[in-house]
DNA sequence: TGTACATCAGTGAACGCGCGTTCACTGATGTAC
DNA sequence: TGTACATCAGTGAACGCGCGTTCACTGATGTAC
């Protein structure tokens, strides 16, 4: 039972420790005050190591982006699988966002913060993710009974409401710690995307 | 024509060129990244002279709070002005909505950044005077035709989907700089609050 | 298999700089009489 | 109205501290032969 680790596996295991590091210390407040020896100190390195894996916090936060972004996918994935109804889209989309916020609190959190903080690449990298999202939960609305008089432009404004809506939710249950406070919150959320469905339908056929 | 300014007129000054500075400094990153040497560097005061107004530049981002705040009541309070049907409860908001965006573009950047990567009190002051401006809109939809068989909690619910979808839009009119584009998100908007009354109402209907 | 050399993640001292905060002060403005 | 004193916004020196970055280094691991 030796236990054999390489050079490449032990940078590797170093730099992951420093991107987990980054991601909890800057929930502290945000990316643009977190320095490099706070990090360093964490991970248990002396500053000057840093430089091994990143040259700078800010190329730190670009690869903690495509990691947030990452995990967001596969919840994506998640949401689409399956046969939803209208009755049931709203709840799976609910519980399965509310379960990846509490696994992939730090990255939302991440995301949450520097969508609107963070540097000016890292802002329009996460804001054309989130148009991304919602150009895919368009394609999911048009498949449902009932939606084929909408056209491409109605698509978009209702998935950029629903959007708008679960991006909140999100932000709310991130800042909430009693159980029932979030259990209201999914409650709403619910409640909400069933109404702008069903308000949507309302509005075409009227 | 002897200018004449007392001590206290004075003080006022800097304490207006001291907010004033802190506010467009901060929308380099954020106010957490903000130092009291930067702000009394661009006002042309001394670093210790800070102290005679603030005791911290966090103090300094709750007095911005509140400032910015102020103004979006002055908007609350023309939106509730007049007599609105639900036709144009919803044109009359966005209007008025982006206007004071364009104004007060300032303290909306101001707003949206701190809301997320504040300081713990800023975010704190911000998410209650959101809560604040949802209670308000929720007593005004409370004294349209229809909404009498709502409970307090739909009424809760509806206020913070129409908050959010205001939110988001003020979030995306700052972001963008085509007018073009802007038009589509202000009719984009109108069209989401009109949706979420009409299911709102439909939903008690069935 | 054994040896000699190369690689490179992490070390530790050193640097100049901007930071928040303390302190004693200055001098124009305000006030009491 | 004139004088003596109080107030206080702003000054300037000083402090210890954490910052990013440079540099020469160490020593375990990897590789060539």
């Amino acid at each position: 039972m030796t236990e054999t680790t390489s050079r490449v596996e032990r940078k590797e295991l170093t730099r992951r420790a420093i991107l987990d590091a980054a991601l909890d210390l800057s929930a502290e407040s945000t990316l643009a005050a977190l320095s490099l020896r706070q990090v360093a100190k964490e991970v248990g390195i002396v500053p000057t190591a840093f430089y091994r894996h990143f040259d700078s916090i800010e190329a730190l936060g670009l690869a903690l982006v495509d990691e947030s972004f990452a995990s967001l996918r596969t919840m994506m994935r998640e949401i689409r699988r399956g046969d939803p109804s209208y009755a049931d889209i709203a709840d799976r989309s609910i519980i399965i966002l509310v379960e990846h916020v509490h696994q992939q609190r730090a990255h939302f959190l991440f995301i949450a913060r520097e969508r609107a903080a963070g540097p000016p690449a890292v802002r329009l990298a996460i804001r054309q993710q989130i148009e991304l999202f919602e150009r895919e939960l368009a394609t999911d609305l048009a498949r449902l009974p009932g939606t084929d008089r909408w056209s491409g432009e109605d698509l978009r404004v209702v998935s950029n409401l629903m959007v708008s809506a679960l991006v909140s939710t999100a932000e709310a249950i991130l800042s909430v710690a009693d159980p029932n406070e979030e259990q209201r919150l999914v409650e709403q959320a619910r409640t909400q995307l069933r109404m702008v469905l069903v308000g949507a339908l309302n509005w075409r056929s009227s």
